[in-house]
DNA sequence: CGTGTAGAAATTATAGATAATTTGAGATCA
DNA sequence: TGATCTCAAATTATCTATAATTTCTACACG
């Protein structure tokens, strides 16, 4: 009755798999096996094998031959690669979303970020934080650009979370605020420059704390 | 014996559907019904489901819940996405290869050049000049970006086979001597800049001819 | 002429069979 | 005694075969 059968059961898998990979419940290198998600799942291990499809295509998972499927790992040199293409990709999405942003699309962005900023656990800010981006680079209107974006956010999604699992304070984006502020004076090269260097990878100062000194170098994923 | 079995079968499925796609075989809009496949593989329908994934993540196919697989149709607009976050990506892609360019890259990559050149018909010809842009773009070693790409080019070449189906006359790439020149010469930006501008798309000069105006109008993928 | 219902076809999911890889115990050799 | 090699058993991925919803089509009926 209340079950959703818009979507397919493999869908469903793929979605549940990636939501538990992002978080970290699923840590980099971990195997999937298709015996055991199926039996979770009450299914069979077909729609399994295809939901590990699209998460291979996502970049959430690797599957080797006839080896099996494990969680994709991720290395410093990657959240710069994610990062440096999220940078290319984004400035393009907003120079083509500026001629159709209107005042009402800034406020809900203006929204987000203040419920960004307000917003007390990892979780919380980087749901916030991703709906910004979508609500100013959606107007672009290339469906295909945009999941690539999407997809992108995922893999940052996955650093952010794995950087500050356990410790978390409230931050304020200032970057997101000029953004806004150059989009409402029409200056959109701005917002596309301020934008660039938001998301892209600027972590030349790591600053040192007590607690841990790995956290910096991940801080700076917009 | 011979059987490559590297790989499943399922990516061997994939594969030979994405070329057909690719070359115009299976027009967009064209059903792709599992039972009709598996029976020319000799398979069943499980792996060519695989296979119908990931044709979806490349943009090559499209996939409605309960009523079957499609190929992607394409429009204009499309193009228009794919070339622009061609230039993107590339262009970033060309930054990061730079630096470990070495002049026997770059003599492959003239060797690319002239096959391109000299080659008689669209396949040849896009063959080559997926090689020339691999060749020099390959050094990055950004896995993650060179396929994303990989998937581009794919979506490109559609365009490109089905504009120049019947008619097509060698063309001379002015652009790639530029972009070699300029890399030889440590001239890093000006190359990239020369590659966003060939990359990207600039159908503003429509050059009518007698057999077709449209054509010109894909001229410009490179 | 529109609507509703049977029949056909196709997609989705399940269960079972096959093939390949990994694991572990035992034997052989240094 | 310790290490390595071999071979068998178990584990796992891959594929085939079959069943069950769902959608599309055609035809009759109001």
């Amino acid at each position: 009755m209340n079950k959703e059968r818009d979507d397919t059961l493999a869908s469903r898998i793929s979605r549940v798999l990636a939501e538990r990979i992002i978080s970290g419940v699923l840590p980099p290198g971990e195997r999937l096996r298709q015996d055991h998600v199926a039996e979770e799942f009450g299914a069979s291990h077909v729609p399994v094998r295809e939901a590990f499809r699209r998460l291979e295509a996502q970049g959430l998972a690797v599957s080797e031959p006839r080896r099996g499927v494990r969680v994709a790992a991720f290395d410093l040199k990657e959240v710069r690669e994610v990062a440096e293409m999220r940078a290319a990709l984004e400035v393009l999405a907003l120079r083509h979303a500026v001629p159709h942003l209107t005042p009402a699309i800034l406020d809900r962005a203006e929204a987000a970020t203040a419920a960004a900023d307000s917003s007390r656990d990892v979780r919380s800010w980087e749901a916030a934080n991703r709906a910004f981006h979508r609500i100013i680079l959606e107007p672009c209107s290339m469906p295909r650009l945009l999941a690539a974006i999407d997809d992108l956010h995922a893999a940052s999604a996955r650093f952010l979370f794995s950087a500050w699992r356990s410790s978390w304070e409230a931050r304020t984006d200032h970057d997101h605020r000029a953004i806004l502020t150059a989009l409402r004076q029409g200056k959109g090269e701005e917002a596309a420059a301020i934008l660039g260097r938001h998301v892209g990878w600027i972590g030349k100062t790591p600053v040192r704390t007590a607690a841990g000194e790995v956290r910096d170098a991940f801080s700076i994923i917009g």
